[in-house]
RNA sequence: GGGGGAAUUCCCGAGCGGCCAAAGGGGGCAGACUGUAAAUCUGUUGUCAACGACUUCGGUGGUUCGAAUCCACCUUCCCCCA
């Protein structure tokens, strides 16, 4: 065995975590051993936007490229037109061919941040391309002939949909996802589907469909969804979920998503989500009680980093310090500006908090100064009537504060 | 195609013609405790010029002094039979 600084990339990522179930352990990592190994996972433009979860695959295939292998992003611009039920209580919205080709757009872009599409490394193929074209009757011929409905009606990924009721259409997106591997296939000579757990029937399907079709080397391979440790999915706020693109989720909320998860999930997200050698992550492991922040704060600024650059998440970081730690001041923060006549006219508190989006609406702001829970210059304000002075601001700047950790900035200008 | 049921606030889910801005739970938010964590406890959770007023219970009309509650039609979903 040729001493490869760069050990089975198989081996690394079983390692760090990320594997849940393959087809053929032992083959799989066999053929990962050698450089040049075409694979692919499949991405749902559903959205204008990546969110966490995707960063997971997209971590994968980047510890996959650096191996040496050639990843295939594969767009469901197609599929994406049915939608898949996996997982999913409800129909999916149909969306429109427009809306699929702008999001599609946007993944290119930040799939880019941590895969190399220059010379063919990686390269991104859409199924629109050849689902689109497919005639009805030969797709059956071809494909659906090798597909038992009993079969299917046993994958998991369609249990919870027999209770709801399942569409037709809906049911035919497993063929579809199967079809996609036989021609990447044929065309790319793509061996190996990798994808989130909740994908397995569907990569099976198409790991048994090129079997049957080709005879030819297939395998599947899942990983874990990004989860809590209490099982949770990540990435989800109440807000929505965690956007890769800083106009969903700016870099400074991104930051402190990942600087303030539990305790128990640090470790299993620096595996995921950094590329930190694990020697080091052993290191962070071990921290104990309030110790865990370095953990978090290195997470943070790691993953903000990848995602949103140096700059940002310096930034990012610092206003954290600023505002928690005390260190320093804080940058760029949610900023309103006023001006003297405005301060003139003495603004009610409860309006601008309103304005500055702090607040939903002056009942709510009423409760939260009710209960202490809106601070002006780290002072809590408890009345409603409250208007903002000039001897409020310090340098021109006051600063607003909801509960403990949500600011806002009021500039005079 | 025939028959039966359902739609309630962010979610689940109670709801007698007036006492319903609507029980309870979840979630959210705030306070206490902390480590910017978790757990726990407390408060709160339609809007507003706020002891009052206004807008909400799938949609549209109607009955009534008064409708989330009754009636008609419509929409969507579920179940059973074919």
């Amino acid at each position: 065995m040729t001493v490869n600084e760069t050990k089975n990339v198989f081996d690394t990522l079983k390692e760090r975590g990320y594997l849940a179930q393959v087809t053929h352990e032992a083959e799989v990592r066999e053929l990962l051993a050698k450089p040049g190994v075409s694979f692919y996972i499949g991405f749902d433009p559903t959205a204008d936007s990546l969110h966490v979860g995707h960063f997971v695959q997209m971590m994968v295939m980047a510890h996959m490229q650096r191996a040496g292998h050639k990843p295939i992003a594969l767009l469901g611009g197609g599929t994406g037109m049915i939608g898949d039920p996996s997982g999913r209580s409800d129909l999916r919205q149909v969306m429109t061919k427009e809306t699929i080709a702008h999001n599609v757009a946007q993944f290119r872009r930040q799939m880019s941040l941590l895969i190399d599409f220059s010379d063919d490394k990686a390269i991104m193929v859409d199924n629109a391309d050849w689902l689109l074209n497919l005639n009805y009757i030969d797709f059956l011929r071809e494909v659906g002939v090798h597909f038992s409905v009993n079969r299917m009606l046993t994958a998991e990924a369609y249990k919870q949909r027999l209770e709801k009721g399942l569409t037709f259409f809906e049911f035919n997106y497993m063929l579809m996802q199967a079809y996609d591997f036989l021609v990447l296939y044929r065309e790319h000579n793509c061996k190996l589907q990798l994808g989130g757990d909740d994908q397995w029937s569907n990569i099976i399907a198409g790991v048994e469909l090129v079997r049957r079709k080709e005879q030819g080397e297939a395998y599947g391979m899942t990983f874990k969804l990004l989860a809590t440790s209490a099982g949770i999915k990540m990435g989800k706020t109440a807000q929505g979920a965690v956007w890769l693109d800083p106009d969903k989720t700016s870099p400074a909320d991104f930051y402190q998503y990942w600087r303030n998860i539990d305790d128990a999930d640090v470790v299993n997200c620096l595996k995921l989500l950094t590329f930190l050698p694990m020697a080091e992550i052993e290191e962070y492991a071990q921290l104990k009680d309030e110790k865990i922040n370095e953990a978090k704060k290195r997470l943070a600024f790691e993953l903000t980093k990848t995602v949103h650059g140096e700059e940002a998440a310096e930034s990012a970081r610092k206003m954290a310090e600023a505002l928690f730690e005390h260190k320093g001041l804080a940058a760029d923060m949610p900023t309103t500006e006023l001006s003297l006549a405005d301060l003139a006219t003495e603004p009610l508190l409860l309006d601008l908090l309103l304005e500055a989006g702090l607040i939903p609406s002056k009942g709510e702001g009423r409760r939260l100064m009710k209960q202490g829970g809106i601070y002006l210059n780290d002072e809590a304000v408890t009345d409603f009537t409250r208007a903002l002075q000039p001897a409020d601001f310090t340098d021109d700047t006051a600063l607003l504060r909801k509960g403990k950790k949500i600011y806002h900035r009021l500039r005079l200008v």
